[in-house]
DNA sequence: CCAAAAGTGTTACAAGTACACCCATGA
DNA sequence: TCATGGGTGTACTTGTAACACTTTTGG
C-alpha cells in the first residue's frame, strides 16, 4: 500500500558534538552545490529505503568522520513544505557526541560537500537553510542532558580526574563552577568509584583517577553546582 | 530534486490525552482494515504534500474530533522499516492535549477506523503496530510536561480552585500530594493571581478562584511536591 | 624554592517534607 | 448538627552556595 499523492522526501541531518581544543565544536559542511552553495550546512542525507532512521544517521556520520562508535539521539524532525526551495524535503535531525581521541582523523569531503570543518560553537559561520534553528536546538538538548543525565561521561577515558570532568561542564555551560561544591555534588550521586592509580608525570600535585560506575545516559540530575 | 530511490511514505500520529471521570483518558481507534484490523491503534495519517507536519496533525485531530484549538507538540519519529507491514512507513508522533468540555462531542468514525473511544491510560486494550511503545513514550512527556511547565493550566477554566489544580495533578502522576505543601509551591511560584471571587453553590466551604497569569507551556519546574 | 594544579570543610541560607486542626456552607 | 471539602502554619531535614588555604609534584 501506498497513498496516492506525492510523498516528501525523508533525509537526516546529524549535528555532531566534540570537545576539542578546550572548546564546544560542531561539525559543519560546505556545500558544494546549490542551493546555498558555498554555505556552511550540517551534514546529512536521504534515508534509504531498508535502512532504519537511526542507521542512516550513523551511516552519514562514519561516511563524514570515519567514527563508528557514538553516542546518537534523535532531536526533532523539521517538516516545513517551504524549508528546504528544491522540494519538499522532511528531515529527521539527530545529535551526535564524538569524543576527542576518536575524532582526530581527517574529514572527509563528500558527495554535496567541498569541505568539512569543525566550527567552535562560540564562531559559526552563517548557515544554509533552517540549520541554525536546528543547531540552537541542538545545543539545548546537550545542555540538558548534561545537567539531567550521565551523557558528560561518554567524552572521558576509562579513568578520569574529577578536574577533567569539571572541565567539561565548563565548557559545556561556558561558565566555570565552584571546585569544592562540584566534587561535593558529584560524590554524592554514587557515580563513581575511586581508583587505587594516580595520574603521573604531571608537573604539579598528581591527581586521582576515578571510574564510571553507572551507565552512560542514565537519568540522574547531576545539575551543574551553582545553577 | 528528488533522489533517485523509492521513498518513504511519511505519516502522522495523534497521542490525544485529555480527562474524563477523573482519569487520563487517551483517544484510540478501532481500526476498520488490514493490516491489525478490528485492533486499536492511535490515530493519524498521511501526509499531504503542501502541508507541514503539524498542520497534518491539527487536521487529523480535527477530522477524528471536531476539536480545533488544542495543545499540540511534537514527540518522536518512529522509523523502522518493519514497523508497518503494508511497506516503509515513517511516522511522526505528536500529543495532543484537550479539556474536557471542548472534547465532549462526539466522536466521529473516518475512513480506515470504526470506531473510536477514550481509554483511561491503566485500562488499556492491546495495541496495534508498535503503538503500544508510542503511548508510552507520551505518556512519559506528558508528565515530564506536567512536572517542569506549565502546561496543566491549559486544561483548567480561565478561573479555577487550587483544588482543581492538584487533581488534575494526581490524575496525571496517579498520585496524592500533600494539600499545603502543593499550595505552598504553588504561590511560591508566583503563575496565578487570586480573583475576588468564590465559587457559589458547593455544599461546602466555598473555594477560592484563581486565575492563571503565565504562558502556558512556560518552564518552571512546578514539579510535583512530595516528589 | 617556585609554579601549577590537586585536594579539602564549615557555615549560612533556601527549599522540601511531614503533619492536624478549624472553617464555611448546604442539606 | 452533620457531612463535605476548603483552608492554613510550624518544625525538621536536606540541599545549595559561598568561601581560602594546604599539599604534592616537576622543573
Amino acid at each position: 500500500m501506498k497513498e496516492e499523492f506525492p510523498t516528501p522526501s525523508v533525509a537526516v541531518d546529524i549535528i555532531t558534538f566534540s570537545i576539542k581544543e578546550n572548546s564546544l565544536k560542531v561539525l559543519l559542511i560546505k556545500r558544494g552545490v546549490e542551493p546555498f552553495k558555498d554555505k556552511w550546512a550540517i551534514p546529512g542525507g536521504f534515508v534509504r529505503i531498508k535502512e532504519s532512521l537511526e542507521e542512516a544517521a550513523k551511516r552519514e556520520l562514519e561516511e563524514e568522520t570515519g567514527v563508528k562508535e557514538v553516542y546518537l539521539e534523535q532531536l526533532y524532525t523539521f517538516g516545513e513544505p517551504s524549508r528546504d526551495p528544491r522540494g519538499r524535503v522532511i528531515t529527521v535531525s539527530y545529535f551526535a557526541l564524538i569524543n576527542d581521541e576518536k575524532s582526530e582523523q581527517e574529514l572527509k569531503a563528500t558527495a554535496d560537500a567541498s569541505e568539512a570543518k569543525w566550527f567552535s560553537v562560540k564562531e559559526l559561520p552563517e548557515l544554509a537553510f533552517d540549520h541554525a534553528r536546528i543547531l540552537k536546538y541542538a545545543m539545548k538538548r546537550l545542555r540538558w542532558k548534561f545537567e539531567y543525565t550521565t551523557l558528560a561521561f561518554s567524552l572521558l577515558p576509562k579513568k578520569f580526574t574529577l578536574t577533567q570532568l569539571q572541565k567539561l561542564y565548563e565548557i559545556v555551560f561556558d561558565r566555570k563552577f565552584d571546585k569544592r561544591n562540584f566534587r561535593k555534588k558529584i560524590r554524592s550521586l554514587d557515580l563513581i568509584t575511586p581508583t587505587k592509580e594516580i595520574q603521573k608525570d604531571v608537573s604539579n600535585r598528581p591527581p586521582k583517577l576515578y571510574s564510571f560506575k553507572k551507565r552512560i545516559g542514565e537519568i540522574v540530575e547531576i545539575l551543574p553546582p551553582n545553577k
